[in-house]
RNA sequence: GGGCCCAUAGAUCAGUUCGGAAGAUCGCUGCCUUCGCAAGGCAGAGGCCGCGGGUUCAAAUCCCGCUGGGUCCA
């Protein structure tokens, strides 16, 4: 694929070969004639460990320094990294390479970059090698890629494939990796719709980069056909590279793994702690890891593997090293804790320090399953080492990438989190154990497994050690997660994504922004549909940002129609009628003012919530969701506990602060760079905008009070929000507090409704409304009192009746004992109780009043079914009962019928009797 | 965004399948035993069965809604 591609005149130049590899198939680019693979791993193993190719050792903050160097001096712009939660992007939650900061509409060509070239370290994190993470040396989950970027479009052109390949073949040699080690192996790249050429670089069995030519783009029209998917080229060609930080400090140090490459410092901390032996500078004990690397690499396989295992152990004797299958894996296994255990925090220093609120969904979830990992390894070594401990050490040994500001806040949701899983872990462990008791036949079900973790949060791992503990065995399948997936599988639910039903429209001028004060407004209806126009301009706002739409009117010279709702397509902004308008007429809208007003306090008043809210709460507080409304309006929050009622009064209090500081707030078209460089990327909490001027609301230019891009209408001054209240708190999910708040008059009105209902409950007490509290209080008691004398009195009052109502009437030796009573159903069954417990007797009980209800028992020494008699009895009185063979209980919705009841029943024991 | 689960005495939980008088264990109080404590024995207190509707003669139990919490997936 792309064979006409890769044939760079840089390969001709330098005699580079081309070559196939004889174990992947793949092609490559060699200064070897003779050479047969590729130099990736699995087709060969790394040759680098204990050999450095490099002349001299980098470490991490090196390596990164000499790259940026090494680009800003040949014309890129060194950036800032971005940060490690995609904010900026719907589509993702984490960033997973350096382009991703310039998606998605940098690379469609929408907004231009921020510079260009650029060169940039960027921080990422991968998930989905979770699993690999210390069985292989060298994956990781989090690492720094850094990248060159380069944008070429029609008119202006940077650089593209023959420069990018020759900056890192330059830059390899300037770092002393022999020539002939440098290996281009060609990959066509597709992803994410785009697709391209692309190099990987590989030194001594290391991909240490690779070097992307996106040209490409999915189009279901296009005549380029990959894997199955038709593609055109793009306009715009883009130049992305990918330089692994960590390997390349890896492969000029040539440690074992690159795990003791990266943070030797916590893996000795760990071992030490933990006392567990780790002599890295031991030859035995090196040579085993470097050796186990290269096999994992080669073979694909760990050290369960039994290949791999013997394959090891040869290769140690040969060299005079004489070890134990059993006890190399036994090693390799708790070294393996120890690589994640350090891997991960790393990955949670970077995810927390970053910003990210563990929760149980999105993004936050991720977060919370990495901590629980940490603990559930720290847990399986038994070392005894605590969590923020470990990230501490990392937020140390990083300090020149990890945020180091919000060291506090880390800390405080790390042990609120280890609080958690502990919590978790003590509630499981008595569900997995009553389970387990329950057993009949020694075996857990697959399915109460699966359960036990989809539902509970319980490790199978944790299931298996508990019941282990009672000699029940417990079989983990090995494909665990995939059924647990299954248990996932719904449909999908189809995007529904709306063609534009109005083509070759002018877009709609919007004149909300120009002449925010305006209520009237005149326009030509440019297309008219069933209840629906578009005009050629409108001050209608159109639901979006969480403001719902204008309402108002349409007028023309004949007629008045109400606009019921009006929304955004595109650049046209359509008007919901009621009625219909022709084409070409000239209408005179009016909005309606009220409502508008309203929803514009409610969102000004949202962004002064959400800046007092960041002052009390901390900077991590990122608006999640907001709807305003005309009664009121809400936000959502990430934050990682409850807001406390003192929390809530201070941010209501900062929050009409700003109300009574009339400060003016500003609307501004920026540019995008200029709008991100002056706020940052707290600009995007409500949302990403697509294009490149953005509109900036912002309250004084102070960057610490609010800012951000917005498209709502907004009070020109703070001090037109009125008064603002916060109505309630709600957790929407955890790690998100929904904040519900009122401003303006409608602040007023709620205040008024509180009151009336405080109003009333006095009223209802006769009390004042400080003495509410207290009133409430005793009357509550005092209520719980009186149903414990009453309960006491009904007992009583069952023996009296019982005394009244002897003696019965005799049928043959059975004495039956009936009546209508002044009772309730406890206070019959306690009577009918006292009865059947001495003698050959039958008790027919019926309520008196209204209502109907029956209670019929009898003695034990008799065998009649009760529940049958009292069935057929309540017949009479239009209801059913039943019970048990000895007491029954009914009733019924006929109070006429309580004579005939008992007479049929005592009927129907006649005949039992007889 | 999509699921699943839970809410009963101060605590941990039974009872919900299949509607029919609200239970256990620990803790608490008192008494017995002891020089005293621990342990043991006996007795007792402690429940709007999360909230609001509905179905039913009857709801902790069934149905709907809400609130609070837990958990898994993308």
């Amino acid at each position: 694929m792309f064979e006409e591609e890769y044939k760079l005149d840089f390969f001709e130049e330098k005699g580079y070969f081309r070559r196939q590899c004889t174990e992947c198939g793949a092609y490559f680019w060699t200064l070897d004639e003779d050479e047969e693979t590729c130099q990736d791993a699995p087709c060969v193993e790394f040759d680098f460990i204990g050999e450095p190719v490099t002349d001299r050792e980098f470490d991490l903050r090196e390596m990164r320094e000499y790259f940026m160097d090494f680009f800003s001096e040949r014309g890129h712009t060194p950036l800032e990294r971005y940060p490690v939660v995609a904010r900026w992007r719907d589509d993702v939650f984490l960033v997973h390479a350096s382009i991703y900061d310039f998606q998605p509409h940098a690379t469609s060509g929408q907004v231009k970059p921020p510079a260009n070239p650029l060169v940039v370290s960027q921080t990422c994190i991968r998930l989905p090698d979770l699993d690999e993470v210390g069985r292989t040396g060298k994956h990781l989950t989090s690492f720094e890629m850094m990248g060159h970027h380069s944008f070429n479009s029609p008119n202006n052109f940077v650089y593209w494939k023959e420069e990018t390949v020759k900056y890192c073949h330059e830059m390899l040699l300037d770092i002393g990796v022999p020539e002939k080690e440098i290996v281009y192996k060609e990959h066509p790249w597709i992803g994410g719709g785009n697709a391209g050429p692309s190099l990987e670089v590989n030194v001594k069995g290391l991909e240490v980069a690779t070097l992307v030519f996106m040209n490409m783009e999915k189009d279901p029209d296009g005549d380029i056909e990959l894997e199955g998917d038709m593609y055109s080229p793009l306009d715009l060609n883009v130049v992305d590279t990918g330089y692994g930080v960590e390997r390349w400090a890896w492969i000029s140090d040539g440690a074992p793994t690159i795990y003791d490459s990266l943070f030797p410092e916590v893996i000795e901390y760990i071992c030490t702690e933990g006392d567990i032996d780790h002599p890295i500078d031991e030859r035995w004990y090196r040579k085993m890891l470097e050796e186990y690397t290269k096999l994992a690499g080669r073979l694909e396989k760990d050290f369960h593997d039994e290949i791999l295992l013997k394959q090891l152990q040869e290769r140690l004797s040969s060299m005079d090293i004489d070890l134990v299958k059993d006890q190399i894996s036994e090693k390799l296994e708790t070294l393996r804790y120890v690589y994640t255990i350090s891997d991960h925090s790393k990955t949670i220093a970077l995810m927390l320090s970053d910003g990210l609120i563990p929760s149980n969904v999105e993004e936050g979830y991720l977060v919370r399953m990495m901590i629980r990992r940490v603990l559930r390894q720290i847990d399986q070594i038994g070392v005894d080492i605590e969590l923020k401990e470990l990230v501490d050490k990392q937020l140390e040994l990083f300090d020149d990438v990890l945020d180091q500001s919000n060291r506090e806040l880390v800390f405080d949701i790390l042990e609120i989190e280890v609080e958690k899983y502990e919590e978790t872990l003590e509630r499981g462990k008595g569900l997995v154990e009553r389970e387990l008791k329950e057993l009949e036949d020694d075996e857990l079900s697959l399915e109460s497994l699966i359960d036990f973790y989809d539902t509970h949060g319980i490790h199978p791992t944790i299931v298996k050690e508990l019941a282990e503990d009672q000699n029940i065995d417990v079989h983990i399948p090995e494909n665990f997660n995939s059924l647990l997936a299954e248990r996932h599988e719904g449909k999908e639910v189809e995007k529904q994504t709306k063609t534009s039903e109005y083509p070759d429209l002018p877009e709609t001028t919007p004149l909300y922004y120009l002449e925010e004060n305006e209520k009237t407004f005149d326009a030509v209806v440019i297309h008219s549909d069933e209840g629906e126009v578009i005009l050629d301009q409108t001050l209608f706002y159109p639901e979006g940002g969480g403001q719902p739409s204008d309402k108002g009117t349409l007028s023309t010279e004949e007629s008045t129609v109400p606009v019921k709702h009006v929304r955004r397509e595109g650049g046209l902004i359509i008007h919901e009628i009621d009625g219909n308008i022709p084409k070409g007429e000239t209408v005179s809208g009016r909005i309606n003012w009220e409502r508008r007003m309203n929803l514009t306090r409610h969102h000004t008043a949202t962004h002064l919530v959400i800046s007092s809210a960041r002052k009390v709460l901390g900077k991590h507080i990122w608006q999640r969701g907001a709807q305003k409304g005309v009664d009121s309006a809400r936000i959502d929050l990430s934050h990682y506990k409850r807001i406390s009622r003192e929390e809530i009064k201070e941010i209501e209090k900062l929050a009409n602060q700003l109300a009574l500081d009339s400060i003016p707030v500003t609307k501004e078209e920026l540019s995008r760079d200029e709008a991100e460089d002056r706020f940052g990327f707290e600009l995007y909490q409500g949302g990403v905008p697509e294009s490149d001027v953005i509109r900036v609301v912002y309250i004084s230019d102070q960057v610490d009070y609010d800012a951000q891009a917005c498209g709502g209408t907004h009070c020109d001054n703070t001090s037109e929000v009125g008064a603002i209240k916060i109505k309630n708190t709600q957790r929407i999910q955890d790690g998100v507090e929904r904040i519900v708040f009122t401003a303006g008059m409608a602040t007023v009105e709620e205040i008024q409704k509180q009151e009336d209902i405080l109003l009333e409950t006095c009223d209802a007490f006769s009390v004042s409304t400080s003495e509410l509290p207290d009133t409430a209080r005793r009357f509550f008691s005092e209520w719980k009192e009186r149903g414990k004398q009453l309960d006491e009195l009904k007992k009583y009052r069952a023996i009296a009746v019982a005394e009244e109502l002897l003696p019965g009437e005799d049928i043959n030796g059975v004495e039956v004992v009936k009546g209508i009573v002044d009772m309730d159903v406890k206070g019959m069954l306690s009577t009918a109780e006292r009865l059947t417990s001495e003698g050959k007797r039958i008790v027919l009980l019926i309520s008196k009043g209204s209502d109907v209800q029956m209670v019929f028992s009898r003695s034990d020494d008799l065998d009649i079914d009760m529940s049958q008699i009292l069935r057929e009895a309540a017949k009479k009185v239009n209801g059913g009962g039943g019970g048990s063979p000895k007491t029954a209980q009914g009733g019924g919705s006929k109070p006429e019928g309580k004579d005939d009841a008992l007479e049929e029943a005592l009927d129907l024991i006649k005949k039992e009797l007889n």
